[in-house]
DNA sequence: TGTTATGATATGTATAGTTGTATAGATTTT
DNA sequence: AAAATCTATACAACTATACATATCATAACA
């Protein structure tokens, strides 16, 4: 049978089976693929050649696994524009999908000196200090941590408990609008718990933005830093 | 093996996560940690992966976890000086604590013989026995089981079942000031009904402290023994 | 007032299912 | 002969779910 004419390996044939029932929609992104097993008994093949297979398409960004739980169809990268005027809600909403942000640390503490510098407040001053998750379409996206000053904001630590908005947050403390000042982007290697949280494996490439947020007075109002998934984002920079 | 490859299992990474919380002061010695299933959706894992993490810091004696309660940031071990003036109360004051006894059983018997010969009292002699609890800041550090020589000390019974305080209740029988003239130390695992009451797990290791006070004439006084949580306190012995 | 009952909450335990990894061997292809 | 492919087996790591058991706060009650 196999041998008899074609050249393309049983692990191969899997993959462009599943291939093709991805692009014919029959799962749509987020579904569950069925498990290994299944898989390998309804093509009768050993599982491993159904890995062998699954792996390509993993390889390919078409597919996410997660240890435990099973296969899922992953969904397509999203653009993320950076300009003048950034904000997340807006970005995922035009790119459309579902925007999300999930708080994970919402703290008060003294800021670095690099923190101090970008932010333009003394060192050693207090700073809001917010860590979440962003998610788009219930995928993640993104860890962040924005630093706000709090002498410049105050109460922002309570608002930001209640809205996950930063320009929400920024607005109820007086800022009815904010710019970015500037943006840096480097890659980097995730860490285990920047792994953990977006869903990847540890060490995959993250790009890391760095960015300051003005007023109308040209007065920082946030520093951000921003490691998002490189593969579920493609950052776009107009001009 | 797993180190060369530089990846991180989840339940280490949650463990490290844990732990540098611990020791930014994130949370402070006797806090009650975020719940399991807080945890487990705070880092998107399940919960049996968070307990996983934990149980590692509860191995490394950082955190006690109190069924149907939650887990706690382990106090650290509490330093118990041992010398001619040993003052329960005293010495956790001293030690930055808040000293707390529970009597558990004050009973009248008589003294076995080695109980006999340590208290210079005749063979079968009543004595008053006071069983109970040592608490610093709530958490039990100690079992003990006090004598008293009846015949020396009337009235003591009654003294101890209001006072709880062995110093306080010896000043009430005339005995002004007591002084230690001996102290045995040994290692022992804790039995069942220790282990109950110090809140561990059975067979772990405690500190037995054998010890006995006297008078100014150097008449015993009392006839002490302490089982000591090995991992709460820490014996000190000047000189 | 103090005790008991109750419900909500949290940890502990058990079982089963799924993906990840390692090893070994057989078969086919180069 | 060597490399790639596939099978077979076993175990580790993580998930999902259910239930047991301990704790705590509060209400009900004597």
């Amino acid at each position: 049978m196999r041998d008899s004419s074609g050249k393309t390996s049983i692990w191969q044939a899997i993959a462009d089976a599943l291939r093709s029932d991805l692009s014919e929609g029959k799962y749509a992104p987020g579904d569950k693929l069925p498990t290994e097993a299944a898989l390998a008994e309804r093509f009768g093949v050993n599982r491993h050649t159904v890995r062998h297979g699954i792996s390509v398409l993993v390889e390919e960004g078409l597919i996410r696994t997660r240890r435990g739980s099973g296969s899922f169809v992953a969904a397509t990268p999203t653009d993320y524009p950076i300009g003048q005027r950034v904000r997340f809600h807006e970005n995922l909403i035009a790119a459309g999908r579902r925007p999300d942000k999930r708080a994970l640390q919402i703290e008060v503490r003294s800021a670095t000196e690099g923190e101090a510098k970008a932010l333009q407040i003394a060192p050693t001053d207090p700073v809001c200090a917010y860590h979440g998750l962003s998610l788009a379409d219930g995928q993640p996206i993104a860890v962040f941590e924005s630093l706000f000053p709090i002498q410049r904001l105050a109460g922002i630590t309570g608002t930001l408990a209640k809205t996950s908005s930063v320009t929400e947050a920024l607005r109820l403390c007086g800022i009815s609008d904010y710019t970015r000042r500037s943006t840096r982007l480097t890659a980097v290697r995730a860490t285990a718990m920047q792994a953990l949280h977006l869903q990847v494996s540890e060490g995959v490439p993250l790009m890391k933005s760095s960015s300051v947020n003005v007023d109308e007075t040209s007065t920082p109002v946030e520093y951000g830093r921003t490691w998002f998934a490189g593969d579920r984002v493609t950052l776009t920079l107009e001009g």
